[in-house]
DNA sequence: TATGAATGAGCGTTCATTCAT
DNA sequence: CATGAATGAACGCTCATTCAT
């Protein structure tokens, strides 16, 4: 019999481009610095992966195929709360686990974050079917009559996308995972209550009025 | 002064590297693609700049001066309306103002959000301070009673930061400008406003109050 | 002004080129070698080729060209003798111009017969029309009633082209010049007159008939 | 005698090998490809072979044991036809015999062919005693009064297996075997009566008295 | 000062060879 | 004996940097 294939050489070669490529990036990291830090030989990283190209595209297709996994529109859900309440909370609920998973994969992350070039559309499709989805629940929400009509829920998916992608990489941050839940729940507050107390939320309604007309403009003129 | 056969070389220099960083990162800029894009030899570029690199936070360093100007904390201005509803629009004229000058400097933008490694910390510094500066201003804001006291005042930062970075890559993804100001009056109207009808939000403020008392745990045991 | 461009430095390369090729073949040459030979760096290689490929092909097709000049069918003349003694000293200076050549160019004579792959087709393909330009010489041959009637001129033609080559392999493997003149009358006189004394030639021609059927034959059922 | 478990291995693998350095030449043969073609691991080609330079010395060497049995020196014969006529027809059986184990052996031939480098030598070494066995046999036709004694038999031989290589050579890229008894028939009759019709061979002889003063010289002072 | 030819360290990849099983 | 995973030297090519002019 043969040298018997170390089975976690893949594994540790993996872990070890993960770890570079968070770094580096895919141009910065070189292959002889995986295999130092996987401890094999330079050889043995092609025994596994065809090319350094190929070895990123691993990493990074693995992580986005269990992030897909996240991503749940509401009409995939039988037994969504009906009453309002309980549906904050189950929001909640489904936020924290979110983050939980991503910051037991923060390091994927800062590869991700860091990925530039011919790998970015990976990173951009993610994103964008994260803000069709949050699109899709904010649409959902208004024919429950829990979202107000007058937004542009285009314009709203992205804030919000946008909102926890920051609070995501604040996470990142963060040496020691931060308290997930208290975070999360303030972000629902702002996004569902705003920050505005009732009188500014007042002065803003009536100056609403007139500046709608004017972004209606906007639309067709574009402003300047 | 050193009277320079071609004063601008430095600037052409400069403004071909921008150029070319920004369609292919630092790595896969070529110093040879930067001097034949300025139209000067190899050799000048090194009069001018001891390494590529160099020449790449010159650019970076150039670039983030400009744009901290767009950071004014409120106690810079003189002349800040009281009236919340002037208050709100001028705050919106200013967010236009900002927006055009990064629709201007669209190709620096894209530089930046591709640049990794060594010299992310210039961009992560930037919103930092980004943040840093929306927290002046929601403090300032609770102080003239403008800004609810019960949201924790740097998640709220963090959430508008990055609700109007996610609104800049939007932008860099279109072609021709979009209505920057109808897209900032409706972020407006989400971080000032919420997104939960008023039935929703009831539901949410009666569900708060138990929870808030878990997020004050979460604050000191950590969650899970 | 810039450092003055060595305008011998693609001819030494070429000819290092074309030494290193001569005695290692395309796989065996390495870039590295030519470049130490030719006393330059192994960059100094790149300015001028774009690969060792290109390079070969290069020292190839620039002989190749050369050595296309040497065939001429006898329609090329319009001063050929007519007379047949004359006629046969016009050849056999025509071929010792020839051989004079491929002497002094033994070197490439060395790296093309050692050259195999997907660059050999180019020596084949001067070999072919070698032999077509020998076969059009015999048909101009046979019209002026010089050459026999009775044998295949392509089976002629063919080892009309594998002797001269024979003698050009022969002269590739002496150290210094041999006696062109010489040889090449010998070979003609071969070619013209064969070998055989008159009591063998009478023997063969004997001979001939029976097996020309046979031979006719063999060409139907193919021996064996 | 050792048992080994298939003793068959060697074998497979020199034919695998000169399957293999045929299509591809000694660099382009990888041993794994060998090996796999041969059914066994890459382990056993080196239980085999110290390298693969070894195996292709083998499987070279091999080859040319065959082929040494075709060179047959007239004194090894003690049943040669004295008379001419069987002596012709003797030879034509001969020759027709040995091209056919060329073509049975052509996969080898173009191994051979298009091997260069370091193994070259053996092909020469071949192709010369190849040469002088030529010599040897009109060294013994010039004895038994068969053959012109006013040619230097060392271009004749070197003609003779020159003419007879291209007629190998213009076999092996046949795709089905050729009427060989024909090629060789015409070969024959081209090497023993020669090309020229009765009226060019005499304006050959009447002119080679005075080229053949010159050419003497020729042997002395090389002429040019 | 300005030029661009020349340099050479460095990297991705290949593959003959070794050796633990 | 046999295996095939592991090794690492070697090579083609790139490109930031230098320097003679």
């Amino acid at each position: 019999m043969s040298r018997s294939a170390d089975p976690l050489a893949k594994s540790t070669l993996l872990r070890a481009a993960e770890a570079v490529f968070a770094d580096k990036g895919l141009e910065g990291a070189k292959v002889e610095e995986i295999t130092q830090r996987a401890g094999v030989s330079k050889g043995a990283f092609y025994l596994h992966f065809a090319s350094k190209e190929e070895a990123f595209r691993h990493v990074l297709d693995a992580f986005f195929a269990r992030c897909s996994a996240l991503i749940t529109p509401p009409n995939a859900f039988d037994d969504l709360p009906t009453d309002p309440e309980e549906l904050i909370a189950f929001a909640l609920e489904h936020d924290v686990s979110t983050f939980e998973f991503l910051w037991q994969n923060r390091a994927m992350l800062r590869i991700i974050d860091g990925c530039q070039g011919t790998h970015r559309y990976l990173l951009d499709a993610f994103l964008d079917s994260t803000q069709n989805n949050a699109l899709d629940w904010l649409k959902w929400l208004q024919d429950a009559g829990l979202c107000r009509r007058d937004v542009d829920l285009s314009i709203a998916s992205a804030l919000l996308c946008g909102g926890y992608r920051a609070l995501t990489m604040r996470m990142l941050a963060q040496d020691k995972r931060p308290p997930l839940r208290a975070w999360l729940a303030d972000a629902q507050q702002v996004f569902l209550g705003g920050l505005a107390t009732e009188r500014l939320r007042e002065a803003f309604e009536a100056a609403r009025r007139p500046r709608a007309r004017r972004a209606a403009n906007d639309m067709q003129k574009v402003d300047r």
